[in-house]
DNA sequence: TTTTCAAAAATTGGATCCAATATATAATAT
DNA sequence: ATATTATATATTGGATCCAATTTTTGAAAA
């Protein structure tokens, strides 16, 4: 045989490819806030028929990513200062449980992994992936085997926040800043310091918290 | 005018309305673990096309309450033991906290509406209710204004932990104890002790995992 | 010119149809 | 009798069509 036979059932679906790829454009910022989506548009755009495009809009409203009024279609949902900054506290919260009990579940340690998306940050020049290493480095340091489920809470909730952190890292310099606490982070993991980690990666995301915070309402006035 | 008029926008759409229903069967047990969801059954059932069902389905996804595969269908999720454990460390974690910033962000106490759901739950008699009372009470405690997020990631969780909850709660007799540890909630909340609340809404959450894990795993030798 | 009303166009919500895949049943081979 | 193959049926995924609602545009009235 000189081809390789593929499990059709791997294939993505049409709603897949649309829904994969509209949470992206939002995570990114690419869909404004309050952007309408159009079915009819998106499903030409996608060449498809509207039914996929309903369903991705489903999948998103759950998300959290846009909000539908009935008959009137789906906007990109935006996202108030004050649920921001709750959103920023049930990260802190979760991601410093996250971090503790990933120490302190006798799992073997990710870092290798960690040291590279660390050093990615470190590395990287365009802004855009910034927000991506940032994710992956925090993420990799959680224990994927036994907190799926703390993981899944914690992209959840970064997915809403995305495209608030990249235009603030478009236009700031909070790098530097987040580079040292990431490594202060990674330092006490290796230590195996589970309530040091905790406790920086509470005050790091609250110190993003407010950072952003700032940048919103000055931009907002 | 002998008649009312009423926003046309205000009706449920075809899908919301099986995904209530659906959503409902899954949390009350209705629809066991590994039950397949047939699009023509339900839409026949409802008197609907396929259409509305296959987008509730992918609202039920995102939520984790069933799986889809391709071209096999939907199946209500079964949430494993290691799953049920996280699930209910992170409840305990974000609920611990939810009523901790509750009782700290100065807002008005809900004592009447708490007092008056534990009061319920002491008096009910059909362990259908007590699971609905349970969450009414806690989440009344938490600040509805201030924290929707947090209370909607609760009642996420408790949705997938409901239904294994209910069985427990059917053939045990933890009734008791659940109802003396929520008025000590109850009172810390009151004293306005956001610690001690936390502590012992947390202490609360664990207690229920420990005892369902147990019965789970002598129900699944 | 501005406001109101009517008609046309756009869009959403759901019904029906068709194609593709999976499952069940029947027929054939061993 | 069992295993394999072929056929029929069931189900899912998406395309198209129709009905209902909203928005836009154009015409008429003030």
């Amino acid at each position: 045989m000189s081809f390789k036979p593929v499990d059709v059932a791997q294939s993505k679906s049409a709603t897949t490819i649309v829904f994969d790829a509209l949470r992206r454009a939002i995570i990114i910022g690419e869909l404004d806030d309050g952007a309408a989506l159009r079915q009819d548009e998106i499903a030409k755009a996608f060449n498809t028929s509207r039914i996929p495009v309903r369903e991705a809009i489903a999948r998103l409203e759950q998300l959290g990513l846009v909000e539908t009024r009935r008959y009137k279609g789906a906007v990109v949902a935006a996202i108030s200062i004050e649920d921001i900054d709750e959103i920023f506290d049930l990260r802190a919260t979760v991601e410093s449980d996250a971090i503790r009990r990933s120490i302190l579940s006798k799992q073997g340690k990710n870092s290798d992994q960690v040291r590279s998306y660390h050093r990615a940050f470190g590395e990287a020049m365009i802004p855009e992936e910034w927000s991506d290493l940032n994710r992956k480095f925090h993420c990799s340091m959680y224990d994927a085997e036994g907190s799926p489920n703390y993981i899944s809470v914690i992209n959840g909730l970064l997915d809403r926040l995305d495209r608030y952190l990249r235009a603030q890292l478009s236009l700031t310099d909070g790098m530097d800043l987040a580079t040292r606490e990431h490594a202060l982070i990674l330092e006490a993991y290796e230590a195996g310091d589970a309530e040091r980690a905790a406790k920086l990666t509470y005050d790091h995301v609250q110190g993003a918290k407010a950072s952003l915070i700032n940048y919103l309402k000055s931009k907002r006035v």
